[in-house]
DNA sequence: AGCATACTTGACTATTTGGTCAAGATAATA
DNA sequence: TATTATCTTGACCAAATAGTCAAGTATGCT
């Protein structure tokens, strides 16, 4: 019946999520868009609407693959508790020696420039985050110390900005080894 | 000699540490400067320079008023160590009530947003942290509790930031709580 | 092969952006 | 009071912004 669709939309996605997830919502322009995807702005419109639409497609893409990966990870039971922990903390030090990484959390970013004036980003970024809450949660059950798991997502959110305000992997390694010694006791 | 300067200083550089923190600084127009500080455009070109000279002033400011505040009280030896880390720790639950604490962390925002693309905000920021992050040691050296510093100064980054993604007061008095009882055992 | 459908393109627009500047206003000094 | 240095104003500008749309194009179905 009809044309079919030229681009990769998994290729597009994945382009989506690292453009804003670099530059942010406002410092992402579709220039940059355009340039990242390889897609007209009209077909960009066409397929997923208007910019704040391409961000959230983004942030939905960051918690199916990036937030998942995490997930699955702490809720690994072929690890041990300290050891999920740890590895989730340990992510952050690698952080500090990637581009990637360098670009924090993209919850982060959005909770901090985006969620204040969206309510739907707030609502996604929350549901991303609760996601990343109870699987921490999850992880501490064995060693009974449940009560941890908010202190534990907040160094974990917090450790992510410190890289971004360009923190090296000492300091990074010092938040994972108080995360741990908590734990230890 | 001269014509002499009609604004009140402390209050232009107040107006301009907020509208920042509020709006963030792409998120920050000359029209939302304008409006905040009284002064026209040329007035704070003149007085200040360009748009990310304000955001220095700003930041400076931040740090002059706020973050003095909070590392005074670190540093307050008529208070105990865990005495005042759990007033930092609340000072975050407070935060979901207030305007200004649901603006989170300017440094935070900072980090986010500018650190990146800016070498100047980075240093400012860092040092800033840096200098929360050595009260924070300060208060926890009489109880042997050096090793968390990083991890409670992540957890407090953290906590701010999980009132910006609109967490309740709730969520916030359970990391107080995981922070202050590691401190415990 | 030809049609119908929907994708792709890029020129176009209205608005907003940060930044400049010349003219006018004002107060301290001589 | 006249002078002078500096502050204040708002009109102005070029560039960039998000978003629109009509025309052209390519594909799958009949």
């Amino acid at each position: 019946m009809a044309r079919t669709r030229e681009f990769d939309e998994e290729k597009v996605v994945k382009a989506l999520r690292d453009v804003f997830w670099e530059g942010g919502f406002d410092g992402t322009s579709y220039t940059d868009i355009m340039k990242a995807t390889g897609l007209q702005k009209g077909s960009l419109y066409a397929a997923f609407g208007d910019k704040r639409s391409l961000y959230q497609v983004a942030l939905n893409r960051y918690d199916q693959e990036d937030v998942s990966a995490g997930v699955a990870m702490l809720r690994d039971e072929s690890l041990s508790p300290i050891e999920r922990i740890t590895i989730l903390m340990d992510s952050t030090v690698e952080g500090t020696k990637s581009a990637q990484g360098r670009w924090g959390c993209l919850l982060c970013n959005a909770a901090s420039e985006v969620a204040p004036t969206d309510d739907d980003v707030e609502k996604t970024v929350k549901a991303s985050m609760d996601r990343i809450r109870n699987a921490i949660a999850f992880a501490l059950m064995p060693i009974d110390k449940a009560e941890a798991t908010e202190s534990i997502l907040a160094s974990y959110f917090g450790a992510r900005t410190l890289v971004k305000a360009g923190y090296n992997a000492a300091t990074l390694k010092a938040v994972r080894d108080g995360v741990i010694q908590s734990l230890k006791t």
